[in-house]
DNA sequence: TTCCTATTGAAAATCTTTTTCAATTATAAA
DNA sequence: TTTATAATTGAAAAAGATTTTCAATAGGAA
């Protein structure tokens, strides 16, 4: 899924692509990290200055709704975002850099079953997030 | 764990007993789903209505701090508080009353640990929780 | 009971997010 | 192309949530 396919999305859905959602989702679309909607702001304005911080709290709604990006929960916060993977995934972080990878977590279903049972809720949806070091910043050190 | 040891626990880490502090603890130990600060607020002021919202920050920090509560992350967000169970148990929260269970759920290990060999991350903590339907909301219909 | 200092509530300050609004601009129709 | 129009914009104001400041109060050790 590249940047030019969320323009399209945002097109079909019957939005107008303006310089100010080109931007943002330029900056979102190829980050590894997740961003707060200051962090796209700022990054943004380097390509287009006259960026409102409005316009990019506005895409950032947009986007989400299309579900082209996802918010991602930490312990720091949960402002902020990143582009969603496709298919039912779920997230992994890395404490150090933040970067954030996508992993199948298909193996939660029988846990599940055995949680409503003992429980009795009718469960209809999980996450399941993991923190950890990725490679490079096992390697780089503390 | 009674509210009286929630009182204990801030007195032996040097923090005074207050009428604020008995309030809120009152409030938020006997409640079964998450509270916001501001619903603890409203809750507590019922009973000593001095209180000021500033000093329901206040113990609500404290209280997270001594992993006496915890803070619940939901999609309509992330402010709100529970009483964390006693040893490693993950959230069950009823999307219709916001009733919270906690569960164990040892039986990630494996899933973990493949996580982990497939991404090369070294995993140290994970957040598992799961959204349904209680008992007793599914009973009474939607 | 006294004294010291942690704690309090009110007000102000700070941050984040949303709303309002007149000007601009993307896009469909001519 | 040009035109018309309604979506979108950025700035400013408003609204909310949380934190800080500060003088007054009250918990608890002595």
């Amino acid at each position: 899924m590249n940047s030019k396919s969320w323009l399209t999305a945002l097109s079909e859905h019957g939005y107008r692509l303006t310089e100010a959602r080109r931007a943002v989702v330029a900056i979102i679309h190829s980050s590894q990290r997740a961003l707060t909607p200051l962090e796209v702001y700022d990054s943004a304005r380097l390509a287009y200055p006259e960026l409102g911080l409005v316009s990019v709290y506005r895409t950032l709604e947009k986007l989400e709704e299309l579900n082209l990006i996802q918010r991602v929960h930490q312990p720091a916060g949960c402002q902020a975002f990143i582009s969603s993977a496709e298919g039912h995934k779920h997230l992994l972080l890395c404490k150090r850099c933040g970067q954030v990878t996508f992993f199948e977590g298909d193996d939660l279903e029988p846990l599940i079953k055995s949680i409503s049972r003992r429980t009795n809720y009718a469960i209809s949806e999980h996450w399941l997030q993991l923190f950890g070091l990725c490679e490079n910043c096992q390697k780089s050190g503390s």
